[in-house]
DNA sequence: CCTCATGTGCTCAATTTGAGTATAAGTGTG
DNA sequence: CACACTTATACTCAAATTGAGCACATGAGG
């Protein structure tokens, strides 16, 4: 018996994509690789016996095969790839998903293998220069631009998307679609005094794919959208992917200290703040989020003063690493 | 080039585990199926060219190859196989993990492919005979015993679990160990008056797995622990597969409305805070309880009266399907 | 009618949250 | 050096939420 790899039953690969934060000058990056067709040989090594077609010479994110006989475990072998090539060393792991959908790589099909990849969010503070060619740390507001509330709410969405779902929402085919599109751009993108919720980050792309506003979702036919408008895309379904990143990422740290991984190994409660502000994409009040932070004891004073705040000098603080195990259940809940 | 399956790399098989979930008789309920080495065999079609080890006749949880050519999506494959071999209709289905450690399955290793199984986690309310043979809904209380808190602190924690981590942390070789050990079995176990809290299981687990406290930790050697004691172990890893999604749904039901997919098409507030509880193995306020569903506007009264309470007759409430896309942000956050 | 069991409305204090005022302590400027 | 400007930090206060409980309603069964 043909065990696994069964011709009838397809074949199957296993990739691994890693979707690399840090904070850099309090923007939220993400490491991206830009993809010629040849660095994409280069990478994607065991999978590339095909070109790829024109139109996925985007950006994309790190990605490397899961060598089943190298590589104990999913992880490891992420760990493993990532370290090798990037020369970081990355602290937080987590599995974000795994994505099987069928056409997602347009290599496969006839004859090829069916690739699924594991999704990761790795979290580094060190951000040296990596080996990857043609790599990159790039603002995750650059593919999500409506996703950034720092300065209030993103021009771009009043200007153009809202505009634009309301023209989706319009051109419905029936009254129970018009409402059902309606209630959910409402949702997910805060219609009409709608709370904004920062967490639904995939839900909104995904809304924008199908109300085909993003340039993944175009047909090939109509002409591309603006990209600094609606955002860059990516490869494949990258940009889907590190959707599902940020949004994971936000939703921790609210309940699990997080955010630490991205620390450095002292810091002002104010940059603390900064890159929590960062990674939700909202304006945090400063007094509250001090008692926050210190009532939950996440943090201590070391004594040392940073005077380079351009203000009043700040107390430097050090994350209790103590409290990794203790209580899980705390985190840095803004609103 | 030998793609994908290319043996120097190994091969790699895509498992689709689920963890099915209904609420029979105020009981957590996970259909498993009964072991003998024929029905596994009949089960794992494209896995069982080797025998299982005689340990391995466990109780299991459901299992389905992934067809690359047949299934357009991991979901799909995973819904094409659940309903046509339990008959029930599933609705609510999240995927929770993809374990890939090697060793995970023993009949991978000399020349057989490894076995990378995606978990997933289905809500079903009919609970009607399954057509899968050797399948049971059985309690999930029956593999975590100490997980079940609504009678208050379960027997068996204080009795043998408790004493039997104490001496596991007495038993550490360095003071930094005692106090590593001492802290992560306050956290999960709520040790010395740290509270306990309910979406721990994963970690719970883990902790007695590492401490050799629960029988698939067993080395063979040692005879094996009382069964009714420390829970029932089950087959490979599903015991952790499914301790991932009991932790997964009981922090899920906080703030998404997902028990619903649990309850019939109308009940009483009491039915649904007994699923609840059921759920997170807690007690409940119940006029509390009372008040934050109808804040939430969750449900909706029918004006139905159900009689056959014991007491005073109860209103029958409704789900409010059109708030599974509102406010996404809403469960039942209890305790 | 009385007891028992549950359902349902309401109270009340403790805590948490959201928003703001006030003051401290640096830097750079005229 | 007085002054504006910046950030840090302490403290206040009202509104909202939470945890616990009392009281009464409404059925069944003796």
């Amino acid at each position: 018996m043909n065990v696994g790899g069964a011709p009838e039953n397809g074949q199957v690969v296993i990739g691994l994509n890693a979707v690399i934060v840090a904070i850099i000058e309090e923007q939220p990056k993400v490491l991206v690789v830009q993809h010629t067709p040849e660095t994409l040989t280069a990478q994607h090594e065991t999978l590339t016996d095909r070109a790829l077609p024109h139109d996925d010479r985007h950006e994309a994110l790190p990605f490397g095969p899961f060598y089943p006989l190298k590589h104990r475990t999913l992880e490891s072998g992420l760990r493993s790839w990532v370290e090798e090539q990037t020369n970081h060393e990355i602290g937080y792991v987590e599995q974000l998903y795994t994505f099987g959908n069928a056409g997602r790589d347009p290599r496969e099909g006839a004859g090829g293998p069916r690739v699924v990849s594991v999704g990761y969010l790795a979290l580094v503070q060190d951000t040296r220069p990596t080996a990857i060619e043609n790599a990159v740390w790039q603002s995750w507001y650059h593919y999500f631009p409506w996703e950034d509330w720092r300065d209030g709410p993103p021009r771009i969405l009043e200007k153009d998307i809202i505009p634009a779902l309301r023209k989706w929402i319009a051109g419905s085919a029936t009254r129970e679609q018009r409402e059902e599109r309606y209630e959910r751009a409402c949702i997910t993108f805060g219609l009409d005094d709608t709370p904004w919720s920062d967490e639904l980050v995939l839900e909104r792309y995904e809304l924008l794919y199908e109300a085909n506003l993003v340039n993944e979702s175009q047909d090939g036919k109509s002409k591309p959208l603006p990209v600094d408008c609606r955002g860059t895309p990516m490869a494949l379904d990258h940009r889907r992917i590190l959707a599902t990143a940020i949004g994971r990422l936000r939703g921790k740290i609210k309940y699990r200290p997080v955010v630490f991984e991205l620390m450095p190994p002292t810091f002002t409660l104010l940059q603390l703040q900064r890159v929590v502000e960062a990674l939700s994409g909202t304006q945090l009040h400063k007094q509250n989020f001090r008692r926050l932070i210190e009532k939950k004891g996440l943090v201590e004073d070391t004594g040392k003063i940073e005077s380079q705040t351009g203000g009043r000098p700040a107390s430097q603080f050090r994350f209790r690493r103590e409290v990794l195990m203790e209580r899980q259940a705390l985190g840095v809940r803004h609103n």
